[in-house]
DNA sequence: CTGAAAGCGCTAACAA
DNA sequence: TTGTTAGCGCTTTCAG
């Protein structure tokens, strides 16, 4: 069965293919007599738009990249979700690319993106500054691309969404003082990542706020995996570095500290309270709960394809840079 | 800055557009020397086939829906990765759809990507039977669609892939039992689910093999949230149904029975065994780690992904069922 | 109010 | 070996 076009609207009317597209599209110069006809045989012939030949009239693929570092934990699908609400409606179509936390691949996934002739790219970096001359050359090219979550350094012009990283971060600390802790370790992700600084500062002024800086107590990891996670803590206790308590860079690392914790059958949160940072499901699936920044990820989505379609309309207008209130959200791993 | 396109290059270099196409396409009526020159050129403006103006010369999209019950897991991301193993180096474009185990949004989804005018559908299922009317519109219209993990009734034509659930959950069971467990719960999903039918089956099998059979150790979940299986296993409890181990249809049902199990200072394995069926990341950042069956998820997807591109090229293809080889990993959740 | 024709970018007969 | 032309499905001037 093949697609019914507008050309066979036309013949089965035996009315030329303008008056047929007319109809179709509320046109004011059309017999409601005639519309009313074309309506109807559309409908009984089962006709369906062709999109791809509207893209090719418009110049427009109608196509949005997405790349995320990963879609292991629930944090980009709750953005793609965000994503799609505003962008399907409106008859975009979401790619979505995964980078594998590698530049490399995302690079690879960039060039695709091209390829496919996308309206723009929204994306959560993996390396801060690895490809920032492969961005650069798409915004030359007149592709928008909007960063969120992880974004590249300021001198890229470019719309971003973003949380209170430093602050919020400066929250969880003080949150686990104020219950008494003392020996406040941080696990922090590679320093490629920019929030990875920017919640690292949140728990360095704070800490130095109550004199309880110890650099000994700050790891940094390779990677964002469970694994890495895993492995900072078994680094603190292997060292003999006396702590009660972990502030994670994600919810990912901190689950993997879990994890370790538990083998040593050291207690949650008696011996060691634990929070993190992202505020995925994930928080809520381990024993104890974790207590974590809650980051609006599908409002995130929302705003970021909000910022795509402005650039998608008007290229030349102006960057913006939002920032997302998250929310604190206190549970079992913190409690007293 | 403005998309080069052929006509470009034809004015550029003062040659026919057909002439620009054929160097392009390697055409072997071609000059060695312009085919040269146009490439040299192409490279120098910068120019890039425009995917769309193809896509409707050759009467196709290049896209491909994929509609999955949620993200929230990383089970739809693996088989994604799959799927986009095989269709990415072809030049085909993934579009997912989330329909939130709601049959209802599941329709919404085929509709949209029936209007994005996708070339095929790759669809695991949120209910066993309430969309099937959709599913063979689709299938009248030529829109190839294949199926995979939740299938539909046997009625309907069309590939699909799936995993040998039965024998696998007899393994899971014959395991529990070899491990001295005698009072075997299970946790299955929602009946509108088929796998869920097949795993309890396997079960059903070996329960009554061993004569351990009490229908009360059976309890059926409304959904397939981490909630769910927590409310399943708070259901045994409260209605003092003894029981020292679970086979949970989904890691997501075992995770959230864990939980309870935690919450109600049950240990784990050693009060209660675990295991489950599915086999994501999810099973190893638990504490203990789950045993589970591990479905091959990428090259699910890669199948899926085969199937599809052959009815995509014939759409008269017979249809096929292709049946995945899992693995049961023994974990910490189910040790002596 | 309706029709004819051009054009979006590209390929593929058909001519030359 | 290269150029001319038609056409994929649709919208949109421009005539009528």
């Amino acid at each position: 069965m093949k697609r019914v076009t507008i050309k066979d609207l036309s013949k089965f009317l035996s009315l030329s293919t303008s008056t047929i597209s007319r109809a179709l599209l509320n046109d004011k110069n059309i017999n409601p007599e005639t519309q009313k006809r074309v309506v109807e045989a559309a409908e009984k012939l089962g006709y369906k738009p062709n999109s791809t030949a509207l893209n090719l009239k418009y110049g427009k693929s109608k196509n949005i990249g997405l790349v995320v570092p990963e879609m292991i934990t629930p944090f980009s699908s709750k953005v793609l979700r965000g994503i799609q609400n505003v962008l399907d409606p409106l008859g975009y179509r979401v790619i979505i690319t995964q980078s594998d936390e590698n530049p490399l691949i995302e690079r690879e996934n960039l060039k695709l993106l091209e390829e496919f002739n996308v309206d723009g790219i929204i994306i959560n970096l993996c390396h801060e500054s690895l490809n920032e001359e492969v961005y650069k050359k798409l915004i030359e090219n007149d592709i928008p691309i909007v960063f969120f979550d992880r974004i590249p350094g300021k001198s890229l012009q470019a719309s971003r969404v973003i949380v209170d990283d430093q602050i919020k971060a400066s929250l969880v600390v003080e949150h686990l003082i104020n219950t008494g802790r003392k020996r406040i370790a941080h696990i922090m992700g590679p320093l490629t990542i920019r929030n990875v600084t920017e919640r690292a500062n949140g728990y360095k002024r704070i800490v130095a706020k109550y004199n309880l800086t110890d650099p000994d107590l700050i790891v940094s990891t390779e990677g964002m995996t469970f694994e890495d996670g895993r492995k900072a803590v078994q680094k603190l206790l292997d060292k003999n570095i006396h702590f009660d308590s972990i502030f994670a860079f994600s919810d990912t690392l901190a689950i993997g500290a879990m994890n370790y914790l538990h083998e040593q059958n050291i207690k949650i949160p008696e011996e060691v309270a634990i929070a993190s940072f992202s505020g995925t499901e994930l928080a809520t699936i381990v024993h104890p709960q974790l207590t974590t920044v809650q980051q609006p990820l599908e409002k995130m989505g929302e705003a970021a394809a909000q910022l795509i379609l402005e650039k998608i309309k008007d290229i030349s207008s102006s960057d913006q840079t939002i920032i997302m209130e998250t929310e604190l959200i206190y549970r079992a791993s913190t409690a007293t």
